[in-house]
DNA sequence: TGTACATCAGTGAACGCGCGTTCACTGATGTAC
DNA sequence: TGTACATCAGTGAACGCGCGTTCACTGATGTAC
C-alpha cells in the first residue's frame, strides 16, 4: 500500500519538535526582542538540554531565517486569503494592521532595524514580492484612468520588483505609496511613538487609507 | 580671579575621554548595530583596559542612554538650525533624509525596534517635541485655511504632545502625517528594503513630499 | 510473532569565548602651604 | 620655588554568567528477516 504522503511517525514528530521550538522563540522574541533569542533558553524552557535543538536546527542562524520566512509566509497568506475572500485595498490594510498589532516584535523582525551585515536568504524575497502582488492587484482594482504622476513614470520604468504584474503604472505608484504610508503609521505606533500623545493611532491610520484613496479615485 | 564657566584641566580631559568613547560607541553602532554595543570591545579599540571605562559611564546603559539623548539633540538641533536658516517644510523634510542617510543606526536607534521594556528616560521625551515643535511651526506656515479633515479635529482634541503650540488642527494633521510619511519612506530605504527594486527612493520621498505640500496649499 | 540490527533523539561533559562588573592597587597629576 | 598631601585615571586579576557549538555516549524507537 503505497502511502503518497504519508509522514512516517519520526517524521512527524520532528516536525512537531520544530514547530514547539519555534513557539518558544517566538514567546523569546515577543518578551526580549530578537537579538535576546538563545537556543540554550529555549532548552532549557522546553526542559531538554540545549544540544537536543541541533537535531532540529543547524543552529542559531537556522532558526532565525527560519522565523523570518515562517513571518513572511504568515502575511502573505493573511493578505492573499482576504483578497480571495473579497477584501479590497481598505480591507487588506486593516487586516496588515491587525497582523502587525497581534505580535509587534513579529512586525519589526520583518520591517524593524536591520542587522548590518545579515542577507536575508532569496526565497524570503519571493515571498516579499507575493505580498507585493497582492497589494498591487487590490491596486489596480481602483485605479480607472488616474493621470500618471513623474513618480508613477518613474516607477514603471523600474519595474523588475513586480515580477509580470499587468498594473498600470498608477497603481505601482499607489502600491508602493499605500506600503510606506501604512508602515510609517504602523511601526511608529508599534514602536510606542505615540504612547506620550493621546491620540488614537488608528484615527490616524484611518485618515492615511482615505488619504490614498480620496487619490485613486 | 574668579573664572566663571572655566573648566579645570582633569574636567576637560573627561570630558575629552567621554566623547572619544562615544565616539567609537558609534562607529561600532554603524558596524554591527545596537545590540552588539560592548564596552570591553570599545575599551579595546582605544588601547585601554576594560575597567578603566567604569571612571567614565557607570554601566553600558548609561552609554547607551546618552548615545539616544546625543542622537535626538544632534536631530532637534539640526532641524532648528535650518528652519532658523528659513528653510520651509520642504527643506526640512531633505533636512532630515540627509540626516538619516548620514548614519542610518542613529536613525534606528531613535526610531527602530524598540527593546521591550526598555524605556527612554524624562528628557528625550522633551526633546522629541522640541523636534515636533519645529515641524509644527513649518507646517503651520504653510496653512492658510484648510478645511479640518475628522482627524485634524480628533488630533486638536489630544494636543498634549505639542505643548503650548497654537497651531491651528489642519498645521497639526499636517506635522503627523509629515512625520508618518516621511518616515515610512526613508525607514524602509534605509532598511533595504527598496534594493530588489530598481527605482530610486530618493524620488519616492519626493513624490510623498510633495503630497503633503499639494494638500496644504 | 520474535529476534537482530540500524536509526536516531536526547544527555552530560567540555571547549572557548566575550560579556558586564567589582576590587585593591599603582602611579601620575594637580593643590595647598 | 619646593615639599607634603590629596585626588583620581588606569591596571590586572578575578567573579559569575550565558552563549553557541562539538563530541562520545546511552537508550529508546522503528525496520528487516
Amino acid at each position: 500500500m503505497a502511502k503518497p504522503d504519508a509522514a512516517t511517525p519520526r517524521e512527524r514528530y520532528r516536525a512537531q519538535v520544530r514547530t514547539e521550538i519555534k513557539e518558544h522563540a517566538w514567546e523569546q522574541i515577543a518578551t526580549a526582542g530578537a537579538s535576546a533569542l538563545s537556543l540554550n533558553a529555549i532548552a532549557k524552557q522546553m526542559g531538554v538540554s540545549g544540544p537536543a535543538l541541533y537535531r532540529y536546527f543547524a543552529g542559531r542562524d537556522e532558526l532565525i531565517t527560519e522565523l523570518i520566512r515562517d513571518a513572511y509566509r504568515s502575511l502573505a497568506d493573511t493578505l492573499r486569503t482576504a483578497a480571495a475572500e473579497g477584501a479590497d485595498l481598505s480591507g487588506l490594510a486593516h487586516v496588515l494592521r491587525g497582523w502587525a498589532l497581534e505580535d509587534p516584535q513579529r512586525y519589526f523582525l520583518l520591517y524593524g532595524t536591520p542587522v548590518p551585515g545579515y542577507h536575508a536568504p532569496d526565497d524570503t524575497t519571493a515571498i516579499s514580492s507575493e505580498i507585493m502582488a497582492t497589494l498591487l492587484t487590490a491596486c489596480a482594482a481602483l485605479i480607472q484612468d488616474a493621470p500618471d504622476a513623474p513618480f508613477a513614470a518613474h516607477l514603471a520604468d523600474h519595474r523588475d520588483w513586480v515580477g509580470a504584474h499587468p498594473a498600470p503604472p498608477a497603481a505601482l505608484h499607489l502600491a508602493m505609496t499605500f506600503w510606506t504610508r501604512m508602515h510609517g503609521v504602523l511601526s511608529l505606533e508599534l514602536a510606542g511613538h505615540f504612547t506620550g500623545m493621546r491620540f488614537d493611532p488608528e484615527q490616524l491610520f484611518v485618515a492615511e487609507l482615505e488619504s490614498l484613496l480620496r487619490r485613486s479615485a
